[in-house]
DNA sequence: GCGACAG
DNA sequence: ATCTTGTCGC
């Protein structure tokens, strides 16, 4: 088993089928905590991805200057799928090749974006939110689709924005991040607000509709598992 | 029961 | 996520 896991494990953080895994979902999602962050206090941002074959799969953090958006640090972690991709518990697929890679880096980023949801998310407690509550630092998810709830069309222009309901609440928002160009979904994840994590996310995409730390994790992960 | 369903 | 060619556009 590895490190990670059996790290996990050891602390009751590991299910071992599906129905557990949404039990520890529910045992966790009291623990997020959605808070103020400046964004102009943030120094550092790390993007996350994981790439996928059949056998393997390879986890990328890469660490970027918030201001210039130049790479300062990047770490892989390659394994086995050690869950099986279910709608809903996305985290326990990537948390731990992800864990794996964080653990390498040496710097210590302000904020982590997650290609997926936090509080958008059947039990409010997407990969965002999970990762964030297990580092106990800011997290936020920034999707390419939606996975809960219904959101207008945000206006053509680049920062417009409209709310992403689920149940009845505000779960995220939906923000075009380019103008004309399709808008993304963001949610929280922890100990970041959603006024911030649109900031961020909209600084971190000066051009492209993915904003570039997860750009670069995507580019990275795919790399190093070769193709 | 049926369809939908982050990556 | 991944399987996949050409093609329109800046």
């Amino acid at each position: 088993m590895p490190h990670v896991i059996a790290e996990l494990a050891a602390e009751r953080l590991w299910p071992d089928d599906p129905a557990e895994a949404r039990a520890l979902q529910d045992r966790l999602a009291p623990r997020v905590r959605v808070e103020p962050l400046d964004p102009d206090g943030v120094r550092l941002v790390a993007g996350l991805d994981v790439s996928y074959t059949e056998s393997a799969v390879v986890a990328a953090a890469v660490v970027l200057d918030a201001r210039t958006l130049e790479v300062v640090e990047t770490a892989t972690e390659r394994a086995e799928p050690a869950f099986p991709y279910v709608p809903g518990l996305f985290a326990f697929r990537e948390l731990p090749p992800l864990l794996a890679a964080l653990g390498r880096l040496a710097s210590e980023p302000d904020v982590y974006v997650c290609d997926g949801f936090g509080l958008a998310h059947p039990r409010r407690f997407g990969l965002a939110c999970h990762l964030g509550v297990l580092l106990d630092r800011p997290v936020l998810g920034a999707a390419k689709t939606a996975f809960v709830g219904e959101a207008a069309p945000p206006a053509p222009e680049r920062g417009s924005v409209t709310e992403l309901r689920a149940d009845g609440e505000v779960v995220g928002r939906c923000l075009r991040v380019q103008d004309g160009v399709k808008p993304v979904y963001v949610s929280v994840g922890h100990r970041v607000d959603l006024d911030a994590a649109c900031e961020l996310v909209l600084r971190a995409s000066p051009r492209y509709r993915i904003c570039e730390p997860v750009r670069r994790a995507d580019r990275l992960s795919r790399d190093v598992l070769g193709r």
